[in-house]
DNA sequence: TCGTAAAATGGACGATCGTCCATTTATATT
DNA sequence: AATATAAATGGACGATCGTCCATTTTACGA
């Protein structure tokens, strides 16, 4: 965590060649697919020679393991930033999360072809599955939390199950809609997709949030 | 379609083969991912000789396609089955869809598996886009049709609307649902999704449908 | 029963894979 | 200016990829 910053020319020009090879492993993911993403391509496309894989990241694998570590701290770093701005109230955060899930930071066609292909490979290996699974499990923490919020106020009898529901219900339908984009990603349609999860949440917290938004109101 | 049946043991030796070329693509997608899929990998699975799948396919390519198109096939199959047994009503006939997704038959660690495997790869081979697309299409079409009936029946204003949120939401959900299992096939709770999907229909039709299943009423 | 042709075999082929390392290049230090 | 060393290069390596075909096996018709 605290290594020393430096400033020689070799350092920098070091880190920034090592960023390339990310950059172009995530973009030939995206563009030509896992399988396609040889290391010949990769270089290729970073515009650097054979051996520099080896040098910076011992092996391909290796290269994988941290350009899918980047992938899901790009997310987590957009969705941070969201709820910064956002309000304090629950259905605020709430609303900020789907709004930041379904944005174009957060999902492009390049970012759903990445997600989904280390989703395909990251069954075999496990260093993938485990930075691709902290996305969903901090998701999971932040909504469950602030529904369970709302569903106190709406004085639903049983309240966590109702806040799990609503949590497992919402974070597959954004699932679904990420599905959808890679699918079809010329038919997407942003503001439908929200209105859809907005009209899922409307129903089970009425008072809180409607199709349009979070419903703002004085609290006890 | 009207091929002209053969007893001859040669040639159902022959058919025998090429499905179990089929089989074991399939078996080593589910199991290795389709990377490692070789050629290789699927003769040792299939127990046959290298040449066989230049014989019977032409080229692993088509024999993928093969693969995937019966994939599709099965799915709806099964789809179909379930609705011959399910009642007319419009209800019925969308709580049997859901209870066909994620049921069993449709919804088990080698069909997600192959499934997101063929998702990931569609985006460059069209052959394989077409037949991951079939299925969603169709379910598509189906679900708009009965949920019109029950929005019209709610009495909702904008009837059309509501059918098309509710067609698309499940349909996310029911996708999310699928990754879901995909990445946590241990912690996955078929009931759970079930009642999660029915809770957001009956919200949506809550003189139709309620947590449980369908609610059954006399026709006007 | 024997000849024929369909079915199946398994090795050879060139291409490409990921890894590795002897060498060259370029920067920082003396 | 000379030396040391980190960074970068690019070719060689064995392994494996998918395809193809000369050969062998096997069941059927004559």
């Amino acid at each position: 965590m605290s290594e020393p910053v430096q400033f020689s020319t070799r350092r920098k020009t070091a880190k920034k060649n090592k960023q390339a090879l990310i950059e172009a492993t995530l973009d030939s993911i995206a563009e030509v697919g896992i399988a396609a993403t040889s290391v010949s391509e990769i270089i290729r496309r970073a515009g650097l020679s054979r051996g520099m894989i080896h040098l910076h990241f011992g092996s391909k694998d290796n290269l994988l393991v941290e350009a899918v570590k980047q992938t899901g701290e790009a997310y987590y770093r957009n969705l941070e930033d969201a709820l910064s701005k956002s309000g304090p109230s629950p259905q605020e955060r709430i609303v900020s999360v789907i709004h930041c899930d379904l944005g174009e930071r957060a999902l492009n066609h390049r970012s759903i072809n990445i997600w989904n292909a280390f989703r395909g490979e990251a069954r075999e290996r496990s260093k993938i599955a485990q930075y691709t699974d902290t996305r969903d499990k901090k998701l999971n923490t932040l909504l469950f939390k602030e529904f369970l919020v709302l569903a106190k106020e709406e004085s639903y009898p049983d309240a966590t199950q109702v806040a799990l529901d609503a949590t497992h219900g919402l974070l597959a339908m954004m699932e679904g809609f990420w599905t959808d984009y890679l699918l079809h990603p010329d038919a997407f349609d942003r503001a439908r997709c929200k209105t859809v999860a907005l009209r899922f949440l409307s129903l089970m917290f009425p008072g809180s949030i409607n199709q349009v938004g979070p419903i703002m109101r004085q609290r006890t």
